[in-house]
RNA sequence: GCGCUCGUAGCUCAGUUGGAUAGAGCAACUGCCUUCUAAGCAGUGGGUCGUGGGUUCGAUUCCCGCCGGGCGCACCA
């Protein structure tokens, strides 16, 4: 808050120095050590080296001209020129009692809210949401929650997996099963059933004979098909038929579709809900069907897209540098194209075509009615080049877009050994079961706490406490990292208290909420006027901290990355824990006593708020 | 082969337009509970930021070469 008053007059300032200059580039940060103040700006060695000056100089000239004595003390010149702000305590004090009012809480809503598609999560009909599935939705529900806060307009929208040659496999499975609706069969546990049946078929296509064993002693559905003798070669062109069916609107087909989307509903339904996720549309890849053809034909129509080796697909136009090209890779020491297909020899879709008509859908305004100013992909690292090629390939299709086109991409979860996560029996970890343990965990750890202290809580209570610690161990764990590095799954590290790990920062919560309800003080601060009164270093340092929060929820904003969230969190409860240390509130006496009540309070909202953005909860008592 | 990405303390990781003496947690060691929750706090030790060049007043950060790991590269999504 403070921070952006000090950069528009130090804009002023430069502009009046250097009339011309950009002042964009003039910002104002808080300092890496707080002995050289507490907000520097270092633009005017980058300002002054553009322009050959001597940056001193140039640093003096701008002081001069610089009026900030309401703010801060005098602006220290150091270095090569850096400048330094040290806020006045009153300053301060000013900005913690607006907040006190309830006028704000140390962020500002932007002056400019942009429209923002949030695409992320997806998981598969039919299959279990797997570990692969909860660094997308954890961080897209963050950056969601975010934006949010900071008053854009925001879209969350579910790319579920709801068509593909797996429905092929699976309408196949169905029928020689005799699937039929509330089929028993299906009722305890229906997406590991269909699981069960999508493996056996998909393995019995690669000729698995123990899947063909299985597999011929099921239900020939139909007359002319005789499973008892069936090859792998007739399983797959039965399951591709199926699809072809599927696709021309076969009506049994399309009633085992609907039956497997509203099975898979469910559980997506009962793991957001856990994970308090929410989307405002959820359009699976089906629901851009309609449009394929379309899309195909106005890309070959204009010249984008060509027919190559039976296939359509887009390549280079040659408009960026080769190296940059996504359609271009070398081979041999020669450029080759690397097109991305949008239709398959056999006149399939794909991906990229459904992310097309995706693209397109969104930018249209099918959603709101209005073209978004930008659109937001949280997937894995691995679809870098995939969404370089549909991001290319959709600005040649719709040059008039002005969209801004992000893909938020992440690296993998890793196990312990550094492989991909697994379980001891190689199976790709569920969901489901990863939260179970959390929990199970988190109500072993609260209950053997609670013993330690000898205190007592009932088993409902401790239920609730770990949910939400556990929940946000795994939440925080993921969201703490830079997204781009691979992560190494610990149940150790995220569920201990010490460091940085949402235990931590929930504990630090409660310790200020127990100071509230130990002295029976809560509410009315904001009306008592009071001056405050801000003394001890340990006080000081946490009012600074948390005139920062806003600095911080727009750096994750530009830049998509919750971490900085975490980092600015995990530091702040650290000046909390110092100051509860040092400064004893409720023994304390007149404006001492208002002012560190006001500092427990600030600092519980903000790390409330905090963690909210982050999809966490916190309890008030551990 | 080409592309993307990573390489920072024994381990797991931060590191905000290039900026000041590169930080945290774990692990090791030392203190602090008649005091608002010690699930805490204070302190000590630990680094050729993979490597070699370049640009710069200044490089973990930008550029180039090399070494090592991960991932991706035509009909799966």
């Amino acid at each position: 808050m403070l921070h952006k008053m000090l950069e528009e007059r130090l804009q002023q300032a430069v502009a009046s120095v250097l009339p011309g200059a950009d002042v964009r580039s003039v910002l104002v940060r808080p300092c890496p050590d707080a002995k050289f103040g507490d907000y520097q700006s270092n633009a005017l060695m980058a300002l002054a080296k553009e322009r050959k000056m001597n940056p001193r100089q140039l640093a003096i000239d701008v002081v001069a001209k610089l009026e900030v004595g309401d703010i801060c003390e005098k602006t220290e010149i150091a270095g090569a020129g850096f400048l330094n702000f040290r806020i006045k305590p009153s300053a301060i004090a000013g900005v913690l009692q607006g907040a006190l009012r309830g006028e704000h809480l140390f962020f500002q809503k932007t002056d400019h809210p942009r429209d923002i598609i949030i695409d992320f999560s997806s998981p598969n009909v039919a299959k279990p949401m797997h570990v692969g599935h909860i660094r997308s939705t954890i961080l897209g529900d963050s950056l969601a929650r975010v934006l949010r806060l900071l008053g854009h307009r925001v879209i969350t929208d579910n790319h579920i997996g709801d068509w593909g040659t797996q429905f092929g496999m699976l309408i196949f499975g169905w029928k020689i099963e005799r699937f039929f609706v509330n089929d028993p069969a299906l009722l305890p546990d229906p997406i590991a059933e269909l699981e069960r049946v999508y493996k056996m078929v998909s393995q019995a296509c690669d000729g698995k004979e123990e899947s063909m064993t299985q597999l011929r002693q099921k239900f020939s559905y139909e007359p002319g098909l005789d499973l008892s003798s069936i090859q792998p070669e007739e399983v797959r062109s039965r399951a591709r038929a199926e699809l072809v069916k599927l696709q021309a609107g076969d009506s049994q087909n399309l009633d085992i579709w609907n039956r497997l989307q509203a099975i898979s509903k469910t559980q997506f339904d009962r793991v957001y809900s856990r994970l308090g996720v929410r989307f405002d549309y959820v359009l699976g890849e089906g629901f851009y069907n309609p449009w394929l053809k379309e899309v195909v034909a106005e890309l070959r129509d204009r010249g984008i897209a060509v027919e190559s080796e039976g296939a359509i697909v887009v390549s280079s136009d040659g408009s960026v540098p080769q190296q940059q090209d996504p359609f271009l890779t070398q081979k041999e020491g020669k450029w080759v194209s690397n097109p991305a297909l949008v239709q398959k020899s056999d006149g399939g879709f794909n991906y990229a075509t459904t992310d097309l008509a995706t693209l397109q859908f969104r930018w249209r305004g099918g959603h709101w009615g209005g073209e978004p100013d930008e659109i937001v992909y949280v997937t894995d690292a691995r679809q870098q080049l995939h969404f370089r090629q549909v991001f290319a390939a959709f600005c040649r299709w719709h040059p008039e877009a002005k969209a801004r086109l992000a893909h938020v991409w992440f690296g993998s979860i890793l196990g312990e050994d550094g492989r991909p996560l697994k379980t001891r029996s190689g199976e790709t970890v569920k969901l489901e079961d990863l939260l179970d343990e959390a929990e199970e965990r988190a109500f072993e750890m609260v209950t053997r706490k609670i013993g330690e202290k000898e205190q007592t809580m009932s088993e409902e209570q401790r239920r609730d406490i770990a949910r939400i610690v556990g929940l946000g161990a795994i939440k925080y764990a993921d969201l703490s990292q830079n997204r781009q590095t691979d992560y190494l799954f610990s149940w150790e590290k995220m569920l201990s208290m010490q460091g940085n790990t949402a235990p931590y920062l929930q504990y630090a919560y409660t310790r200020v909420r127990s100071i509230f309800r130990k002295g029976n003080v809560e509410g009315g601060l904001g009306q008592t006027g009071d001056s405050l009164s801000l003394e001890a270093s340990e006080e000081i340092a946490l009012a600074k901290q948390l005139l920062n929060f806003g600095i911080v929820l727009e750096a994750v904003a530009d830049d998509y990355r919750p971490n900085f969230l975490c980092a600015y969190l995990y530091d702040l409860s650290g000046h909390f824990a110092r100051f509860y240390e040092s400064c004893p509130v409720l023994k304390s006496e007149g404006a001492h006593r208002v002012s560190r009540l006001a500092l427990c309070d600030l600092t519980a909202r903000v790390i409330k708020q905090g963690l909210d953005a982050l999809g966490i909860d916190t309890t008030e008592q551990m």
